[in-house]
DNA sequence: CTGCTTTTTTATCATTTGTAAAATTTTTAC
DNA sequence: GTAAAAATTTTACAAATGATAAAAAAGCAG
């Protein structure tokens, strides 16, 4: 997916804004299993998926919780580095190898108080990806294991091709041995 | 909760943005009981809590899910309405009489678009709240029942007493007969 | 205070989900 | 192609949580 393409699925920029957003960033390529962030670090810089896939994770007591997925069209960040400044809770790590689009955090801080079209657009993006978390978050205890897999499925049927089990199963808020229970008894 | 502090507790606005933001507020009170929002409706206006306290929830197959819940200071708003101007899948209800100040989406909207301070006031709350929500999802999947209630009591036992346990149980993403058997252990 | 309503607790039982370990299948590397 | 590693499934058992019903406690109106 083509920058263009990625910043006005967000919001519609106007021509000059856009090539203001477009001057900041870089094109960068990485190989499967990179980490873009990890725990602990401070790191605001945010990407954009041109191709690939990739997962958020956050470490507890002995295991992860994969908690985003990201792709084609997607925007990385280390959600609490971008907003505070603040050491992050999660490890972004890629599935494919992949082609992003890169941007700094002061090209983009400097331009949120530079271009208002930029800043509503930053709005924008934070509104869009706060919705989804919060619908995530109560469909996930007004469903059962069993119909959170069905949806994804049903929504995202892709996902399960290229994403390991394991991944998808802690995604959906069970173990593995839940969700291959589950996948023999939808058989 | 008076209206400067907690417009300039999301992200500093100078003088004159602030007072164009205030331009657009007014007073309301409401009993306990009303609702500031319902199901599918669309109501993008936005509230901001002076005194009292509110909880939001969705309906799902015969019972609630208390997701949120608004005190002092805090933000109101129908989320998707806000962000996509789409029916909301929230109702908003308050549990004390409430003081509030309102705004109309519109003057919000408007000042989105002039005010490039108002436009980063606006994108701080969405990220603020954003990183709230995530890390609320991600807690919750990696802590039992009993590491939740636990860390409530430890960071908001006001809301404890505020707020009756069988909304705090579905808050918390249980049934009320759990929790009360958790706190019967701690007992 | 008294009776009524709402909230919270308690008890029992059924179900779901987790843990651990082994078996199987798939993927990767040489 | 074969061996090694990684991922997935299966099994058996244990623990946590949910559903339901009923009792107890707390809150409220007259």
């Amino acid at each position: 997916m083509d920058i263009d393409a990625i910043i006005d699925n967000v919001y519609l920029l106007p021509e000059k804004s856009r090539e203001r957003l477009k001057a900041g960033i870089s094109e960068v390529t990485y190989a499967r299993g990179h980490f873009l962030f990890k725990v602990n670090k401070i790191s605001s810089d945010i990407y954009f998926i041109k191709k690939g896939i990739v997962r958020a994770y956050a470490e507890t007591a002995g295991n992860e919780v994969t908690f985003w997925f990201g792709k084609e069209g997607d925007t990385v960040i280390s959600m609490k580095s971008y907003v505070h400044d603040q050491k992050g809770y999660e490890n972004i790590e890629l599935l494919e190898p992949c082609e992003l689009y890169q941007m700094k955090a002061e090209s983009l801080r400097r331009l949120f108080n530079e271009d208002i079209h930029i800043a509503n657009w930053g709005r924008k993006f934070a509104e869009q990806e706060l919705v989804k978390v919060e619908e995530r978050l109560i469909f996930r205890q007004c469903r059962t294991a069993t119909e959170r897999y069905k949806e994804l499925m049903a929504t995202d049927p892709e996902l399960l091709q290229r994403v390991q089990l394991g991944h998808i199963a802690s995604y959906l808020g069970m173990t593995q041995v839940s969700l291959s229970r589950i996948r023999a008894e939808l058989k």
